[in-house]
DNA sequence: TGTACATCAGTGAACGCGCGTTCACTGATGTAC
DNA sequence: TGTACATCAGTGAACGCGCGTTCACTGATGTAC
């Protein structure tokens, strides 16, 4: 009954899954400066060399595509995290190999993490609380796995998930840095060596944060 | 021989300054859910009561308006900071009224540092230049200011442009979840405590740093 | 104080263009018998 | 194996619309004498 073909013959003559080709058609133009908001359907269809009104065949509308977007570049995302998770510990030649690992992967995925970290503050209203609601979605998975390494000084939840979210903040922080270090044409062996170190200095912090007591601060001051 | 009168009288009998209504307007449609490159010349002068083509009286085109609202807005967010380092201490009561200070400052001065959270990975690229050019700035303005408290522990400049980085980064999140926050509607008490807690971690771990004998890792890691 | 002139913010019409969406269509491929 | 039919991705023309930019203009206000 269902038939998986969606193809069309392009003019190289190799099969083209169309759909795939709108999507990554979004990502190429956004590569070339441009917000989700201000790329236009017929544009879209022109880079992948369809009528626009073929567009209809496979979303119903720009905002469809967007939110496919988000989907897969978080699928990308978790991927990536859930290599990094598997390390055994937090020592220090471990959190410089993650962090290599992790500048390869976003290297290696660009225009999906530049996707998602252009629109997570972007114009359009649906995509921006799909891509916060994916994003509470790994600090919480982030939190359930700290709580590993934390368990014997008796973390709160509440503690967990504030040092998950400075975790994923910093990681954040390091795509940010190697998306627009790529347009000022910049080595990554300094971004590599500075990501390291702040997550370092988190980690520092989170091994005194239990037994500096300084955690229950807020209840001591009015 | 300059005039400095550029006014128009609005259809409410106001004087107002059409430069300034022209930047404004931005402002309040970028509000109202569009990236800058998705708003049109002509939705702005129509906000502001105008021709189309009396915009020309007072920009070249709409990204020389951008890059106004880039200078503005990093005017407002150093006068936020400069009130911050103020601050005589690192400690905890200090550190919670920084944080609080610094939330009521972002509210108030909501739209502007909305701008600068959106088009700093915008579609723009000279928009996108010039907040990275003076977010760069204002890091090192802070790596100085930091200096004076850690002169003692001999940090190396490296590392305090790295230490300054990820305070820069931690705020820039706060103003990232109050901006998200009031999407949906959410308190400020929880996010400040977050934040908080987050800038005291790391200051916890910046204490640690110099005598944890970690920073000198990447030289005998090969 | 009165008059002639300069300045310049804003007007309104006009232009060609790219936009999203509709519609009836074509033609290749799969399916039933 | 051959034929008739169904499916459906892609076509091409058409629509009304908002876009950025131009141009000659208007009219209020400031300046010179």
């Amino acid at each position: 009954m269902s038939r998986p073909q969606k193809r069309h013959r392009s003019h190289d003559n190799k099969l083209v899954d169309t759909r795939q080709a709108l999507l990554n058609a979004v990502l190429e133009l956004m590569d070339r400066d441009k917000s989700f908001d201000a790329i236009s359907l017929r544009k879209v269809t022109g880079e992948v060399g369809i009528n626009p009104s073929a567009f209809y065949r496979h979303f119903p509308d720009m905002d469809s595509l967007g939110l496919e977007l988000v989907g897969s570049s978080f699928k990308t995302l978790r991927q990536l995290l859930k290599a990094v998770r598997a390390t055994p510990s937090l020592d220090n030649i471990i959190v410089r190999r993650s962090v290599e690992t992790f500048v390869t992967y976003v290297r290696d995925n660009r225009r999906q993490f530049q996707f998602i970290t252009r629109e997570r503050f972007g114009g359009v209203a649906v995509i921006r609380d799909e891509i916060d609601h994916e994003h509470k979605l790994l600090i919480s998975e982030l939190a359930i796995d700290l709580a590993r390494y934390f368990a014997v000084d008796k973390w709160t939840n509440e503690d967990l998930q504030m040092l998950a979210s400075l975790m994923i903040g910093s990681m954040t922080h390091i795509v940010e840095q190697l998306l627009l270090a790529r347009r000022r044409g910049e080595g990554d062996a300094e971004l590599i060596e500075t990501g390291e170190k702040q997550l370092r200095l988190i980690v520092l912090g989170a091994m005194q944060w239990r037994n500096s007591g300084l955690q229950d601060t807020d209840k001591l001051i009015p």
